[in-house]
DNA sequence: CTGAAAGCGCTTACAG
DNA sequence: CTGAAAGCGCTTACAG
């Protein structure tokens, strides 16, 4: 259609509306007072060319983009599409566009991308997930050159950054406490290897049983290899062949629970009469059969709560305020998976 | 740190090199010969300053930004999720970034999207997902604008735009056909109210038992509110009080198949033994117990053929070839979810 | 109340 | 082989 690929530019607008480009900026951004019939002119020249003002050449000249850079593990993980959302609204709200990078737990790809995220000279920057050690230096990277950051979901031994994350232990401590209110003596702990979320969750759980003067039990204590259902299968599969024992199983998230369902079920128990189950996370709860209860984490929120942080520091006025740190505690939500042994004694 | 807000410049580094800015963005984009005396300078200089050149003035300079738009419902729905992976990391191969918009079905946030990407004088757009009607009017303002466009689950009204969707008949009357095969001839068609996926899966589910010569019974043909567990599972516990007639079902998605599962272990029956299950999507299908029995959508490859096309579309030689449709046929997955109705007998 | 002009940080002909 | 200068599309003092 159009003859020249470019796309229009204010001085076109300008030309077509018989006036200054300065003027057409000003009806544009508001940014001083124009005459009626002027701003009737711009208008009008605005909606016949079909203009559309360029973001790009506005950030360059204010010095300030309007994207903030979103960067996780996968957004395949509900997870962090939920935090994703949170942000996304937020920000979206304050007008910001919002740059999304995938890293897959890989440091090549994080400073790939922070690259480019430097390059693209965005206005702040959301990360979120546990990262290898090398965080730490792209977060040096980032505050070297003071671009506003804040962190979700992210290790603990960070400081000098705006942080908000999950208290781990209290939401284990009250899961367990939770199937110890319910009568339960023997209780697995099913953890996953490797991750640091998980051995808060054990700590949660030990704090739990110590507290209630239960016996903490080496055999009733295992860790998967993964975070896959897969993997819990096996392993409770095998915790049910060598110690049998428990009647309880306080499982780290909700996707190694699913694994521990299948190998209850396998076994020919059923749930919850014969195994209480209850999970960690909240990400597919409510999709199981039975419902399995678990410990919420307001994912939406806590994006919410990082974009809400980070928007602040954008209003260079609190650019200097000491860092926040703000850990957010899990809530229980009740499905069809914990029995109450108590009840069936009485 | 640094004294002064702004963030560096080629000048900044053409003046610690001690040479001139077209020389530093020559090393920097290798677009022409440079001595090596002179490189070794420039790089130093920007090693030294810790400089990133700035991509937004490079865009503006060039008239082409390196970031495309992907347009979705919700990034919480894991088929937009897996679409996105896709999409991001092909782009991301072309050193493209990739912006999200989530619009919830909504026209006003599809249009106040819209223009936010118009003015960010994104390189392209990719759309996603099954919007209202005013998508089309959505479309023909891109085009107007002429920027590359392509839709991928998408309505299937549309010309002229490059599009990329499920074949959601022939999947369907695959599923169909495979539960026929097993024996069964009183299957229902779980689907959804006012979907048109959900309408074309209809079709398939139809054309199977047309040319398999079962007959066609209406009470069969059930259709609930929404995509959710739970309105499935009023749906067909319902039809097990009314029509319990049946050996196995056809759930037009994971989510449905969920309420199914259900509804069917209510009423003590069970999975495949009883009644045999098959569903679409493979969202969640690896999750359930049994694992569902499913026609897979590949989604991840969807969007990653949507943003080769994109690519493509993106170098202007290819820029007026005719708009592309490809159809992908799903594949099916087999779960535990589905049983031999035939091997029982003989 | 409005316009002419400088400049944001780049790239790219144009000289030399 | 390298530099000086124009210009991408804006915004914003500075005049008037």
């Amino acid at each position: 259609m159009t003859k020249k690929h470019r796309s229009l530019s204010i001085k076109d607008v300008a030309q077509c509306a018989g006036v200054s480009v300065a003027t057409v900026s000003a009806v544009i951004n508001k940014s001083r007072f124009v005459s009626d019939e002027l701003v009737g002119k711009v208008l009008k020249a605005i909606n016949k060319l079909n203009y559309y003002p360029n973001r790009i050449a506005r950030g360059l000249k204010t010095q300030k983009s309007l994207t903030v850079a979103y960067i996780i593990p996968d957004i395949n993980n509900p997870i962090f599409a939920r935090v994703a959302r949170g942000v996304q609204d937020t920000m979206e709200k304050a007008s910001y566009d919002v740059s999304l990078y995938n890293t897959d737990f890989s440091d090549k790809k994080l400073f790939r991308h922070l690259t480019t995220i430097l390059e693209s000279r965005v206005r702040g920057i959301i990360l979120s997930g546990w990262h290898s050690p090398k965080v730490k230096e792209a977060i040096s990277l980032i505050q070297d050159l003071s671009i506003p950051l804040v962190v979700v979901h992210s290790p603990r031994n960070l400081d000098n950054v705006d942080s908000i994350l999950i208290d781990d232990k209290k939401g284990a401590y009250e899961a367990t406490c939770n199937l110890i209110e319910l009568g339960h003596k023997r209780i697995v702990s099913l953890g996953v290897k490797n991750s640091t979320t998980s051995y808060l969750r054990e700590e949660g759980y030990k704090k739990a049983l110590l507290e209630n003067r239960l016996r903490r039990e080496k055999g009733l204590i295992v860790r998967t290899d993964n975070f896959s259902p897969d993997c819990a299968f096996l392993t409770i599969r095998e915790l049910y062949k060598s110690n049998p024992s428990f009647t309880a199983i306080f499982a780290h998230s909700d996707v190694v629970a699913i694994g521990a369902m299948g190998a209850t079920l396998e076994k020919e128990l059923r749930i919850p009469q014969d195994i209480s189950i209850i999970a960690f996370d909240d990400t597919y709860a409510s999709l199981t059969l039975p419902k399995l209860s678990t410990m919420h984490v307001p994912n939406y929120e806590m994006g919410k709560r990082a974009a809400e942080i980070l928007s602040t520091r954008l209003k260079s006025s609190s650019f200097n305020k000491p860092p926040l740190y703000e850990e957010i505690i899990p809530t229980f939500i009740e499905g069809k998976s914990t029995k109450d042994l108590l009840r069936e004694l009485s």
